[in-house]
RNA sequence: GGCUCGUUGGUCAAGAGGCUAAGACGUCGCCCUCUCACGGCGAAAUCAGCGGUUCGAUUCCGCUACGAGCUGCCA
């Protein structure tokens, strides 16, 4: 059996769309599965949409997530070019066009942008209004394919543009099967002739895929269930060269919530958001990676190897899948958890730098949160209190559960100042011993002592680790004084 | 409008004629606990509807509804 073959083929026209991605993460695996290439093609026929800078973007993006390719632009295994406005310039579309002119499967097409324009306008099809009304034609009427060789020729050197059609016949009808949807057959009679080579002499998407497809000897094609509608098009075009057709395997659409297709504004739209919303490249793409594959197993948590060994491209769903922004940030949390504490410094600092600016360890702080995130965004509100002591209501001191009043918060905070102020080993083990003797001696439960104290010097309800922890990092001077401060208030 | 595809809890999903219809996220409750998390345990919640086929349908067929994609000299 032939090496298995796939390819990424993009178009530089934006930023990288979490369904392209997806794409791209599921033709490296069904190659890498099967121990097979990947290979990186950009599509740059379309000059109008061509956005400055998006191939670097792309490639970004591959790097990062580790899709990495082993044929492309910068790695010609001998396909090349891997860019197709070079493939253009050597005439190499054209001249596969002409063919099928020759065969009568493709045909010199002149008409007028007004002509076309008028032929999809309701009021101009003549005698085909019925009564179920807003008739309106969408295919090219084939008026150019009754001219003349004499007629193309005179037009041809008369300078007139022209475009190259595909030459779908009328009758019958076309089959292609798709590992994931099964068979699918469609009339001939629904199928548009569509545009092969643009008046502009470039190839279209459509035709430009069919052709480098072929030559770069792919052997599965990847792709969105977009592409679904106009495959039977291309099976016309293998067909009519006589070149055997790739395996196809379309993926089911991602939504958002709403289920609606994915748009730049729901923020989850491309990679860069995600990764500014402090999301890390592994767990994105293990995320993406589930949105219509399972492994059949309880296993959620793949690594891209794992990935690799575990997928099964006809396991793939059917029916489109929402981006769960809630999973994805659980997800994430497990990889933030997962983390090496070296790596995960490495995002976790810069977040905590944000927000605190006076001189305390801050890998301490950082390592308090770290079971306590889903992204790296959330650790600014988590940790705001260390830099500075927010206004708090005294009512904070009063816990049912923890059997506080403000009445009893006083007594054990000013019970505990002195012996916090002769204590000279200011560590969470120096400082726990003092609390805990005291709770002790005055038998007391832990949460009597402790809520006030933590209460004292975070003036929060709720902070990433206890007592201890945060009076060590605070320190002894910041942290007495946030005590005193507490009695101040609490007197 | 036409064509094509799809429809298992709120979400991701397993399932592929007979099961109490997995598991995960989320939600709720309990345990742990100085708070919040983590971790552990448990609960609620699903086969879009209607007809067939069958001894028996989530599973097969048809229809309906709903959703989506395509219908570009975009990809």
């Amino acid at each position: 059996m032939a090496k298995v073959r796939t390819r990424y083929a993009p178009s530089p026209t934006g930023k990288m769309h979490v369904g392209n991605l997806r794409s791209a993460l599921y033709e490296f695996l069904v190659a890498k599965h099967e121990g097979g290439d990947f290979i990186f093609r950009l599509e740059d026929t379309d000059q109008g949409r061509f956005v400055e800078g998006a191939t670097d973007f792309i490639l970004r993006v591959m790097k990062k997530t580790g899709l990495e390719y082993d044929e492309g632009p910068d790695k010609d295994k001998g396909y090349g070019p891997y860019v197709q406005s070079e493939r253009v310039k050597s005439g190499l579309y054209m001249e596969y066009a002409k063919q099928l002119v020759e065969k009568g499967e493709a045909y010199y097409c002149f008409c007028t942008k007004e002509r076309l324009d008028s032929l999809k306008t309701p009021a101009n099809a003549a005698g085909e209004d019925t009564e179920e009304g807003g008739k309106e034609i969408r295919k090219y009427d084939k008026h150019c394919l009754s001219l003349s060789k004499e007629e193309i020729q005179a037009n041809l050197d008369a300078g007139m543009p022209f475009v190259i059609r595909q030459n779908i016949p009328q009758e019958g009808t076309t089959t292609f099967t798709d590992v994931n949807y099964g068979e699918i057959t469609v009339e001939n009679s629904e199928l548009d002739d569509m545009i092969l080579i643009k008046s502009d002499g470039f190839p279209t998407y459509n035709f430009a895929n069919v052709i480098d497809d072929h030559l770069m000897e792919i052997t599965h094609v990847v792709r969105g269930n977009e592409y679904l509608s106009s495959t039977p098009k291309y099976t016309r075009l293998y067909q009519a060269f006589g070149w055997q057709e790739p395996q196809y395997v379309h993926l089911p659409l991602v939504t958002n919530e709403e289920h609606q297709k994915l748009s730049k504004r729901s923020g989850h739209a491309n990679f860069e958001d995600l990764e500014d919303q402090g999301f890390l490249p592994e767990a994105i793409v293990n995320f993406i990676a589930l949105l219509g594959w399972s492994s059949g197993t309880e296993k959620e948590i793949f690594s891209l190897q794992e990935l690799i060994e575990a997928f099964d491209y006809h396991h793939i769903n059917k029916s489109p899948s929402v981006f769960d922004m809630t999973k994805l940030r659980w997800m994430n949390g497990e990889y933030i958890k997962n983390l090496s504490d070296e790596r995960y410094l490495e995002f976790a600092l810069p977040k905590v730098k944000e927000v605190v600016t006076k001189d305390y360890d801050l890998a301490k702080i950082a390592m308090l949160v770290k079971t306590r995130i889903e992204t790296f965004c959330d650790i600014a509100e988590k940790i705001d209190f260390f830099e500075e002591l927010p206004e708090y209501d005294t009512e904070m001191y009063v816990h049912k559960k923890m059997k506080t009043t403000k009445e009893s918060s006083l007594e054990v905070l000013k019970d505990l100042l002195p012996r916090l102020e002769a204590l000279e080993d200011y560590s969470i083990a120096g400082v726990e011993a003092v609390l805990m003797g005291y709770i002790a001696e005055k038998e007391i439960k832990n949460g009597q002592g402790l809520w006030p104290v933590r209460t004292a010097v975070s003036g929060k309800q709720m902070t990433p680790g206890g007592a201890y922890e945060i009076m060590e990092i605070l320190g002894k001077e910041e942290s007495l004084r946030r005590i005193r401060k507490a009695i101040e208030l609490l007197g």
